[in-house]
DNA sequence: GATGAATGAGTATTCATTCAT
DNA sequence: TATGAATGAATACTCATTCAT
């Protein structure tokens, strides 16, 4: 692959990705991603079989950065407190799950879709945040009897939840916005140690 | 509309709930609907004026099921135990999200889509969820200081995230189902009394 | 199908085989089909899977109507003279060779196509040729010895071959009609009886 | 022409003869006939203006073979026997033919293509063949009377349908060889002198 | 009310051809 | 000379929708 042809296959799976998330898959047309890229639809099939790998591409490059956001949070066990690195981190995931969001929602109402992605990679966030919490558990940082695996889910739920039906009353005007601070905050107070309250 | 009009539109109706939550807005041909209900595809449009129509109907009545599902919860406060009420819930609105998760995550994709819906009629489960639990702080059932809307969001954000993953994990084969009365023991770890250990 | 429909389809039938063979297989799209037929595109797949269904739907129609041509000649044996029977024959089946040539031609360098076909239906007049050959035979027109199955081959190859090179040369711009009846009497020399000439 | 790159010319005849043979003018792409010859697409234009150019190109070499098989014939006029000689020459032919046959029918579906192609190229062998036997008539080795025309066409027929039909045979999976030797005896039983049998 | 034939705009994909390197 | 990236027109096929019966 050429310098130039790199550059053009990054290009679209930037586009691409922008125009997913906004339109999903079967809205986002080849037309539509090559318009967005500045590029001819011809050249989309230079870098990628078909739509359906170039959405493969696109999932697993946006899943691999929901990953990165936590993969690095158990080396933070110790450092500030709890409550803040949660709360970094549930925003890092709320940002990538904008984009996945539809893309994930796309893929699990296609079989050939989903076939096409790389298993397990929709769950990523799950284990680092479940490692950190298990290391903060044995800082003595979270309360003691509390099943990390099951406190993992809890808190990935919230930001998970907020930016899906956020999208939604966004598509229907209305407004609501969900407290997501509040909701990591009532789970907070079951995990962290109960002499010290969460806010 | 006579008798037997009626009873077309409702096959109509269930026919569609069935093939929209199997394989999303885009993915459900007309064809398909009608072929499901028995009827022919002119028929469809007897009843709705287009396929938009006939998806926010579907999506209205499923949604309002789901609002079933919790809007005499209220009553139930002081019955039982917290935990026993949330679970029985939790699981209830499990079902309904099945159906409902695909449609909402077209919705969400689709502007035109969108604002076919009824406003609002998204988040139904949340504002009852938040008057039962609002009825037992009252009743010193929940700890004081919670508060109950976020609380809501945390607890309904269980099923909700559980049901999404589910599907998007066995459209990629993977098994990989979420512990979801651990993930609920861990909110309510956070507002239940601190001296009634949630399990 | 409704008597509309069936007459839809026919007409389809007609226009397909006049695209097919001035245009073969490749060459004639869907598009140019159903504007000879004086429809819509997508009227086409309410009758045919897809275009190779309708190739091979053609092509074994006009497939058995050169072996009509042929089937109720073994009935003639005895009649009128072999040459006469014969000259009658190979001109029925140039005609249909026209329609069926660029067909075949299409069929023989695709092999998703030939297995759209129905097996054995190519070699259609061959067999009740050599049966006509052998009638003829027995009744003393035909010279013995004479292999009827090889005869049948050195007559049907006449027009055929004609048939094919005509269309060439007509292609090319050039005239070079070919003599059929020339070179069918060659045949014949070898196969009437040696007192009877061929002219 | 640097030697290199007339080297490459005939390696892009070679592989496209090969190509075109197999699938055909339309389904021989551009990017098959550059990877057969282990090229790029591009150097394809730098040989050929166009696709129809390395078409003619092809066309015309594997006629001048089919033509060449049959050019010295006239010179074994009254060597060795008569069948011996067309024995030879008909499998001489049908070699070629297998090339060039699906490239005729190619040619003959598409006026432009056959626009392209030098006039009279296709009819090559029958004016040679055509000669041999004015000779051997003189020679008084083929029965006087015979028209020698009519008789090539009817020899060359022969394998020319041969080559067609099996290709579509095998195309359809089914096998049905024909038998060329028994039909040029029988065209030969009406050529060569009475009193020499074919065989 | 219901049917199913017909529509035509729209979609992903292919492919001969061009051009900068 | 050769490359391979890029093009864009063309193609088979789909599908929501209309309408005569």
């Amino acid at each position: 692959m050429t310098e130039r042809g790199e550059a053009t296959r990054q290009l679209l799976l930037d586009s691409a990705t922008a125009v997913f998330s906004e339109l999903g898959y079967a809205g986002a047309t080849t037309k539509e991603i090559a318009k967005a890229a500045g590029v001819s639809e011809g050249t989309i099939y230079r870098h990628f079989a078909d739509k359906r790998e170039l959405f493969a591409a696109v999932f697993t490059e946006r899943n691999a950065a929901n990953f990165d956001a936590v993969i690095r949070l158990p080396e933070l066990a110790g450092t500030k407190s709890v409550r803040e690195n949660l709360l970094f981190l549930i925003e890092a995931i709320k940002d990538v799950e904008r984009d996945v969001a539809p893309m994930r929602a796309a893929a699990s109402t296609d079989a050939d879709l989903a076939a096409a992605l790389t298993s397990g990679s929709s769950m990523g966030p799950l284990t680092p945040l479940a490692l950190y919490l298990e290391a903060e558990q044995r800082l003595g940082r979270i309360r003691p009897g509390v099943d990390v695996a099951s406190a993992a889910v809890a808190l990935f739920a919230v930001p998970f939840t907020a930016v899906t039906l956020d999208r939604l009353a966004r598509a229907m005007g209305s407004s609501g916005e969900i407290d997501m601070a509040g909701a990591i905050d009532v789970v907070l107070g079951g995990i962290l140690p109960q002499d010290e309250p969460a806010t």
